[in-house]
DNA sequence: TTGAAAGCGCTAACAG
DNA sequence: CTGTTAGCGCTTTCAA
């Protein structure tokens, strides 16, 4: 057997015919637009229910909207991304906008093709969350649709943002673990070298806040840094290398909960028991971390709750271009569980 | 500040002009259509790069291709599925062809909104992962657009498939605990009581497998299973179940990772020691099941080379939409690791 | 090999 | 309140 040519798709001419008015009517319905009568409405509707008929985004594309919000995910990987997304589709939810995603976009070439193909889909709005790509790319793009980023501190003009504050975050970390009565916490942060992405990116804020909660805690001799990725492997080695210095640390603040899996890999190999030897906290409370085999400490940073504002934002820039951007900020929480303790 | 108008898009007509050329020229060199002198290309490539033209998907949409292929994606938090698209993504990486994803397809529902969406916005091709609709559903969206199915056992004479064997998946898991002198082996199922997923969808087949890999080692009369769901949820309760059950099984076949997961929870709540007590094994070899603190036994399904043949398939149907329909099977592995050994 | 022109399905001026 | 009509940007006959 074999697929068939699909038949002709069922037009707006269709419908008028159908329900012997004109094709503007139609559109006015579809769109809830002013100056239709109800009889004019039920008849419409009626015959759009008795043909089956579906609007073609394309073809209203050419002529402004088409309804479709495109959001950027750099890695479906992070079991972080998903609560963000589910923010933002729950609140199209009820709306004519449906959400696609644009996958695989990691590094700046692939985020930047990604990009352009929504804009070149004619999407209506777009969300960008924690991109890579220089800031003149992003300002670019949002001239083009509205923009809403998520993950990228510092504000724009071009572009509304929502952003956890991961200052607060690594605090919340160094406190715990300072309450705990630690004094040698280390911290692996993802390495960056750009001069913007050092100031903008959440990986080297929360290396800031780790800076700065050290200093506050009039620990700032016990600063204690070890440079590689937010991925398990760059944990492994990151922790491997602290070992590997003079004083071992009695804690360690892995900047994601990723680098954390790496590093208990790390710990375990080296024979060192946790919370017994080392206590470690990694961040995002992910899935991994919630694991009752992991069970690791972690810092929550309430993705739906960030995806439902940046789903707001975008709503309220797609309905007036020109109001000023916003910047919203919330703040983590800690979530503490077995794996950091008070020291040996 | 607030972010302004953007400019008008350059179009194909402002090529044609810069280049002295006709709209129809530039189109053509576009699409390395027959009929263009080298001269002409040289003149619009040259036209196309200087004024930055990026081709209009909506416009393009109306007169046939979109050049989009639409993936619906069940559970984005499937750690599986994330290597499926990549086997996707990387094969139309080099090709005109853009893949958005459609996320929150949880349920028939969710399901026919994003396929339906997908339609709707043009899309040249879908790829359906797992999908719960019904075969009549997907029967449908098959004849309007060219459709690959991907882990829905049962051939269609409208879209081809991509499975994994996941009768012979089973089989490997059954053998392997034999193998280790295992004979009271239960397996925890996801729940299934419509008569064409009975047939069609993995889960069901997994337990098909178990039960004739039973038969196949004369434990006929050790079959022993537990019917909740495919979730972490579902693999607690689910060993909870068996754990109340009279003889207490010296390994569990748990129909996925996640439900592993639950079971390992279970596990640990009663007391009891994974391997030494219970043998347990999983399905998917997700992430969680290569973590080092978890190290779960698990199928591997090779998933990027599913989403590589499902690409392939795709693409062939997009050249001919009347070639007859093609089934590929794949063959799963069995990872051993540390939560499976010869019983106590 | 090249170009003029029709038209895809929809929306939005504008006229009635 | 309702309908006529002119495009949106592109592809595709068809004629030159």
């Amino acid at each position: 057997m074999e697929p068939v040519t699909p038949p002709r798709r069922v037009t707006i001419v269709d419908v008028a015919q159908h329900a012997k008015v004109s094709t503007t009517a139609v559109s006015k319905v579809l769109r809830n637009a002013y100056g239709t009568s109800p009889t004019m409405r039920a008849k419409v509707r009626k015959a759009i229910e008795e043909l089956g008929y579906r609007p073609y985004a394309a073809a209203r594309g050419m002529r402004g909207q088409t309804y479709t919000i495109g959001v950027m995910l750099p890695d479906i990987r992070n079991p972080f991304f998903p609560e963000i997304l589910d923010g933002i589709t729950d609140s199209f939810q009820d709306t004519d906008y449906q959400v696609l995603l644009g996958p695989g976009c990691n590094g700046v070439a692939a985020e930047a093709r990604v990009t352009e193909a929504m804009v070149d889909r004619g999407m209506d709005g777009l969300v960008l969350i924690a991109p890579v790509s220089p800031r003149s790319h992003l300002e670019r793009i949002a001239g083009l649709v509205p923009t809403v980023v998520i993950g990228r501190h510092g504000p724009s003009a071009a572009y509304d943002t929502v952003t956890d504050d991961d200052l607060a975050g690594a605090a919340l970390v160094i406190d715990h673990l300072t309450g705990l009565g630690h004094r040698r916490i280390a911290h692996i942060e993802h390495h960056e070298t750009d001069p913007i992405r050092l100031i903008e990116m959440p990986n080297a804020v929360r290396a800031d806040g780790y800076r700065q909660a050290m200093h506050a805690h009039n620990l700032a001799d016990q600063i204690n840094i070890v440079s590689t990725t937010y991925t398990q492997e760059g944990g492994y080695l990151g922790a491997q290398q602290l070992l590997a210095r003079p004083q071992r640390p009695t804690a360690i603040f892995a900047g994601s909960d990723f680098t954390a899996m790496g590093v208990l890999d790390a710990l375990a190999e080296a024979g060192l028991s946790v919370p017994g030897d080392i206590s470690l906290a990694g961040y995002d409370n992910t899935t991994f971390a919630a694991l009752g085999q992991v069970s690791l400490t972690s810092v929550d940073q309430a993705g739906h709750h960030i995806g439902a504002n940046a789903a707001r934002l975008l709503q309220d820039r797609i309905t007036d271009r020109h109001r000023p951007t916003t910047q919203i900020k919330l703040s983590p929480t800690l979530i503490p569980r077995r794996t950091t303790a008070p020291p040996p």
